[in-house]
Parts: C-alpha cells; structure tokens; sequence
DNA sequence: CGCTATCTTGTAAACGTTTTCAATACAAGA
DNA sequence: TCTTGTATTGAAAACGTTTACAAGATAGCG
C-alpha cells in the first residue's frame, strides 16, 4: 500500500509538503503541487482514511438510529437524511435497532468507538432508555438530534411534526364534509403513558377538533395501539365497522392504519368511499396506491430529515449553537377515499 | 479523552497488558486482569476505536452500495444485509445512489478511504461504470459481491434470483388459471441491450412458458420500461387495457407496476379480478395490501440479503474462499387478483 | 544594501493502539 | 540443585497522518 512517504519521495518533498496538497492548504508552490500530483498519479497514492480519522479524531461519519420498526416512514426518512448528511461530506452509519436493547447497545458502542461526530434518533415511545444513551453521547461531546419525536431534556434539538395540528386538521377534513359519527383507530401510542408520542398528540388533536368544531360529534375510539400496522388496522378497522354500523368515516392516524382499515370495509362488501370515508395520516408511498386513493394528512418526511440533518451538523461545526426545536406542519391531501356525507 | 495510558498508570501495568486485557488475550494472571478491569470501570475507558481501526487497518465496516432508485425492494433489502452483517459483527456504510454517478464516485471514495473491508453491490442495468469500480476495489483487496444481478466477470461472487423461472412460474399460474390473451407490462428492463437483466429475463420467463405450455396463448408486450414504478404501470396499463379490451390478465414483471395497471382497471370501470387478473412480481409490503390483494412472485428478499452479506464475510475472513453464484428459487404467493377465467 | 514581513518548506513530535521481542518468574522434571 | 519449558509481563517500535515550530528563501521597502 502506497503511502504519503513513497509520495514525498518520489516528488522529492517532506511528507509534511505532500499532507498540504493533498489537503488543499495554501503556501505551496504551484510547481512543487503539481509535482506532487504527478506523484500521485503515479502512484495511485489514495489517503489512508482510517490514518487522518485517527490523527484528527475526526471520522465524519454520523450515526442514525432508528428505533421503530421498520416501517416506509423510517426508510423514507433514513432516506432523506442521508442524502442531505452526504451532500455536506458526512456519511452515515445507519443503526435499525427494531427497538431490540441488545442491539441499541451494541450500536451505541460502535458509534462511540468510531467517535460519530454525532447521532440522530428517532426515539421510540419509551424513553429512559434513551435518556441514558443521550447522556452518555454528550458526556463525550457528541452532538444529539432528535428527531419526530420532543425529547424530555429540552437542551437536545428536535424536528417534529405538529401532530396534535394534523390530527384537528384531518378531523376538521372529516367534519367539513359532513360526517358526525367517525371511527378513529389509533396506532403509534406510547404504552408507559408518556403523552408525548406522536399517537398520542393525533388524538388530543382529534378530541379538539371534535370539541371545537361541531356540538353533535360522535368520535368511536378503538383501543390505543402501539403498533400501527396493516394487520391491526384490518382487525380493528373490522371490529369497529361491524360494531359501528352507522359509522360514515374512519380516521386512521396511520396510513397503514387506515390502509388496513380500507381492506376490512372491502372485505365486508363496503362500496368505497360511498359508505365510509377513510383517512389516513403519514402520507407514505402506499397511501397513494390504495383503492380508493388514500386521503391523507401528509408529514413532509424529507424535510424532517434534512432539517433534523442540516440542525445537527450545526450543533457539529458550532458546538455554542443554542438547541432549536423544529415544528412542521403537516398538510391534508385530499385524494379519493374521503367525500362528503350524502344525506 | 482517558486512555489506555491512563488505565495503565492507575493499574501499575504496562499498556501492553491493557491492551490485552481489552482484547480478551489469553496470559494474563486473574489478579492482574482484575485490577485493569477495576481500573477501566473507574476511569471509564473506553478502547479509541478509531486508534485501534488505525493500527489494525481493519475498520470492520462494509459498505453497501445500491444504485438503483430507492423502493421497497431496495430498503428490504439493505435492512437485510445490515442486520446480519450486525450480526456478524460488522457494521454498514449505507450508501444510496440513486445512479448519480457523481455521488457513486464520491462514495466509493468514502469506502476507500474507510477501508471498508467489502461491499455489496446492486448494480444498476448499465454496467459499465460498474465493472471499473469493481476493479478499483478488488485491487486494493476489498471483497465484493452483487446482489440481484449476475456479475459479467464471473470472479465476482453474487446471489440473485432466478428471474427466468420466475417469469415462467407466473406464466405457468395465468396459464393454468385458463388465461389465453395476457398482457405483459414489462419493467426494470436495462435500455442498453444488457440480457442479464432482471427485467429482461422475467420476460424471457414469459416467453418460454408461453412457448412450452400452450399453443394458443397470444401475449401483448408493452415496451420495455427501464424503470418500474407505479406511474409507468397505470399508464402502460391503461393503455394496454382500452387498446385490448379482450385481454383477461395482465402480469407485470414487479409489483408496482401490476399494482399501478391495477388502478388503471379501476378507473376504466372493470370489475376486479373478475374482468381481469393481474399478476405482480417481488412480493413487496405493497403487493399485500391492494385491493383486491395482489398475487405475486415472490422474491425471498431478506434470504437474498442474507446470503448476499454471509458471502461476503466468507470471502471477508477467508480471501481464499472461491466465488459462488447463488441462484435463489422464486415463488408464487396466490392471493385474490388471479382468478379462473370463466368461460 | 539592510531590515522586516511573508511565503514556502522541512523536521519531528505527536495521536492511541497493537504487537514483536526479550526478559523475568515460576514450575516441573531430572 | 540445575535445566528447560512455559506463563506472564514490559519496553519499544511501529501504523500513516497532521501540525507546531523553526528555518530558509524571497520580496518589499526605506
């Protein structure tokens, strides 16, 4: 393997001269620079990586630990997070920990090892696990975002959707056509009774809306679930449809939810949208492929990821930034399955 | 930063023994071994793993390159090899390409420069651009291995499915089920004329069976599409469907395609499946959950990334290890989209 | 021409670990 | 007791870079 010595040598330069262009710092001769890539060249010399990161501490490697399941979201957001970390020169060593504890450990350790400039988390709905970790990251100087989720200690940035807003919002959509006896199956809702998960704000939205908008609301809650699957939201959708008959609308605050949803109303001969308006909430790929098409409250996921990305690597270069935390709004689509109530 | 040093000092060893303690090396007394472990957890030293990377030159890190758009496929799949790659001990270097060749250039770079110490690789169709960074690879020793497509040089080992056979599989199922006059909306095809395709040997599948079960079976191609995705498929399936109004199935060589002719049926008034069958292929989340739910062919996507990684480490450990071409069995999954044709 | 400021370059010292080599201690066998 | 082999340990040398410091060269200026 060539190193920078064979390169000093050969253009007959100190090794000190060769580190200087290869990193791009001024005060070198035009001449002697080009020597030196000619060197090079011939060389096929490539910096050894693993050398600089050891030398400056530095490994320009971000870690992204995605607690939840693996859902479209996650990898939509995984996604766009790392496109943005790559366009600023940081890579990203992304941790899928299922939420399994063995597994957050051992990521947390190799992202210590390899001294992650800093770490990105979607935090589940429990969280003193994750307050430890945070505390460990920091003691060490490693910055820390959340993100789609608040995180308790308020000194840690955090990217958001406003789901109590996008839950008023969808039940607003549902009232303004009309409906007055709406069904709501609710994933994604924190068991430990933390009110902070994303399920939870969706509902407060709903109930508020329910409140502020119309006297005569009847709103059906299913039981609250933490996961917010195809599979619970056929079974649920099937319990309360048959349950509920005069139900006119069915609010999934999940669009696999309200997915699930759709297919127990086909499954028990329901014309869609005719008899039951479905809305769903995420605005993921598949909400868009549905029969009907998915009206839903869409999350602006890749701009959570860049912000949560952009934000980070701020708190990285500038360790003094204040922390922020990031609200964006979500925005109703209205697509095929939602219409308004016949009388 | 507390080093080993430190640790050291306070223990009234050498670093030496430290540094074999850490490790987990054999001839070290008891005592000895506990009073650096005593030591450890006072000081809470922690190994620098980027000085140990460093010294070893091994970074335990691979990188897993997927040029293709980003789809659930895609992401099936890279949470496949990540997760058995942690497994294995190993961390992932993500690194979506999206076929920008700019971002390819730089994260290979990356790759270089970390070290990494192999990569799995899903080429794109145009291989070209491919077959210089292999070589780039493999001559600074990094292991590669493809996934999803067959390496033109056959040293490369590589897992795929056997797209052939799986086009002949769904074939054979619309065949059987009575289907006479198929459509086929063919997608993921590589434009440069490249037959090792998946897209082109799904078609290839197509023809052979055609060919080998029935003399009166009149198929309809679309033109090959390079990319497959949901809009390709309402639009190809519209036009398929008015243009041949006395087709009775249509197979789309991926999922989102059959689902997007799926749509294209519903908004042209058909009675699904009863007016028309429609066959997917990959067996994707999405495919589940249509209504009616989409029969498919199945890929076995996490095996394939399993396998994909478990090679790859073979030839990481063992540089001996000879390449294998692993040719994984597809498999109809029967759900509601394919019926009987009636007579 | 001499002085100073600025450019350019090289020397050498880190960075924190792993690992080779040699030295010591100890136990067993003769 | 002497020898020999083995277990245990430490000293010191890497690994390839970056960077502080110093020194030499050059240019600008009076």
């Amino acid at each position: 393997m060539v190193t920078i010595k064979d390169v000093a040598k050969l253009a007959d330069v100190s090794i000190a001269t060769v580190s200087r262009v290869v990193n791009g710092y001024a005060h070198v001769r035009p001449e002697v620079r080009d020597a030196v890539n000619k060197a090079i060249d011939t060389l096929g010399y490539r910096r050894n990586g693993l050398a600089s990161s050891f030398r400056t501490q530095q490994s320009n490697i971000v870690g992204v630990l995605l607690r939840q399941q693996r859902t479209p979201f996650s990898s939509a957001l995984a996604y766009a997070i790392e496109t943005t970390m790559f366009d600023q020169g940081y890579r990203v060593l992304l941790c899928s920990t299922n939420g399994d504890a063995e597994r957050e450990e051992a990521y947390l350790e190799t992202m210590l090892d390899m001294r992650v400039q800093g770490v990105i988390i979607r935090p589940s709905g429990t969280t003193s696990r994750t307050t430890k970790q945070v505390n460990l990251l920091r003691e060490r100087g490693i910055s820390v975002a959340f993100v789609d989720m608040k995180p308790k200690i308020p000194a840690i940035s955090s990217v958001v959707c406003d789901n109590f807003s996008g839950g008023y919002q969808g039940m607003r959509h549902l009232i303004e056509l009309g409906h007055r006896k709406i069904g709501v199956v609710a994933g994604g809702v924190a068991q430990k009774g933390g009110s902070q998960d994303v399920g939870s704000e969706r509902v407060r939205g709903i109930r508020q809306a329910a409140q502020d908008l119309a006297t005569d609301v009847e709103i059906i809650f299913s039981q609250p679930f933490e996961t917010a699957s195809f599979d619970v939201g056929r079974e649920a959708g099937a319990a309360m449809i048959t349950g509920n008959p005069s139900l006119t609308a069915i609010f999934g605050t999940t669009d696999m939810l309200a997915i699930g949803v759709m297919h127990a109303a086909h499954a028990l001969g329901l014309d869609l949208p005719r008899d039951l308006s479905i809305l769903g909430y995420d605005g993921v790929l598949e909400s868009a492929v549905t029969f009907p098409t998915l009206s839903t409250i869409a999350q602006p996921i890749h701009e959570m990821g860049q912000i949560a990305a952009m934000t980070l690597i701020g708190h990285m270069r500038e360790a003094s930034n204040s922390p922020r935390q990031v609200v964006l709004e979500n925005t109703l689509i209205q697509r095929a399955s939602t219409i308004p109530l016949e009388n």
